[in-house]
DNA sequence: GTAGTTATACGAATTATTTCGTATTCAAAT
DNA sequence: ATTTGAATACGAAATAATTCGTATAACTAC
């Protein structure tokens, strides 16, 4: 298999989040999209460097602006945060993490019902 | 309101795991319930120190063999990180972290059970 | 009481992550 | 052509997290 034991830090994670959201985005649009008042341009370019020599991300380099779009697969990457938080945290129970994810704040009706549905499809 | 902002490490956690488990702990048995090949007996000791020096733990130091107990509250604790995760992971659906868990991971049939008749709970 | 085992204390090395400063290059506008 | 602005490259500082080595104290058993 490809990317088993990549695990993003929370600062690469930020910005893959933009990347998978945009498709593709330089710099600036990443640093942009985070406006982070704490920590400047050069950060977050030498952390999309990095992310490039680590294969997480490529970069369309034709142009003088770089162009880049995430490598490592969203979907993939969630579910192994997902899972490492439910060992890590939840002593590998998954119906904990759920109960813990909807008893508190952001679950709104609708999110309920779409996840009532989602449940009678697995079954 | 008391510990807003506390974010344990991940070996933290690891040890957490184990005193919210047994209630009170020594260093030895909580070096024992994660075995750890990697690590040591004094690396063990020195986080728990540590998780001491920031208040996460109290610990009774009568005897010899020190007895820890964790200090900061598990079910505060858990919702931090989820929230933290549902954030930086899932960009504020808790919908979809909760599909991930479940789609993924081993949620067994009595799981997911169990997950409805809670979210029924919350109707 | 001496040897052996098991604790804690704690400084310090190692490793990982984030942050910034500065040099340089390129392009656009004057 | 020269200035100006915006981009990358990259070393290195700053910070955080983990790991270990070694000193020392206490308890146990001979």
């Amino acid at each position: 298999m490809n990317n088993t034991g990549i695990k993003p830090t929370e600062g690469e994670m930020e910005i893959l989040q933009v990347l998978w959201g945009k498709g593709n985005a330089t710099v600036r649009d990443v640093h942009e999209a985070l406006n982070k008042k704490d920590s400047g341009y050069t950060t977050t370019l030498k952390l999309m460097q990095i992310m490039h020599e680590k294969g997480m991300v490529e970069r369309d380099t034709n142009q003088k602006t770089h162009i880049y779009k995430a490598l490592i697969n969203r979907d993939k990457t969630e579910k192994q945060l997902v899972n490492k938080m439910i060992d890590n945290v939840f002593n590998g129970s998954a119906a904990r993490l759920v109960m813990q994810a909807l008893g508190n704040h952001s679950a709104s009706a609708d999110e309920i019902e779409e996840i009532k549905k989602y449940l009678d499809g697995l079954k």
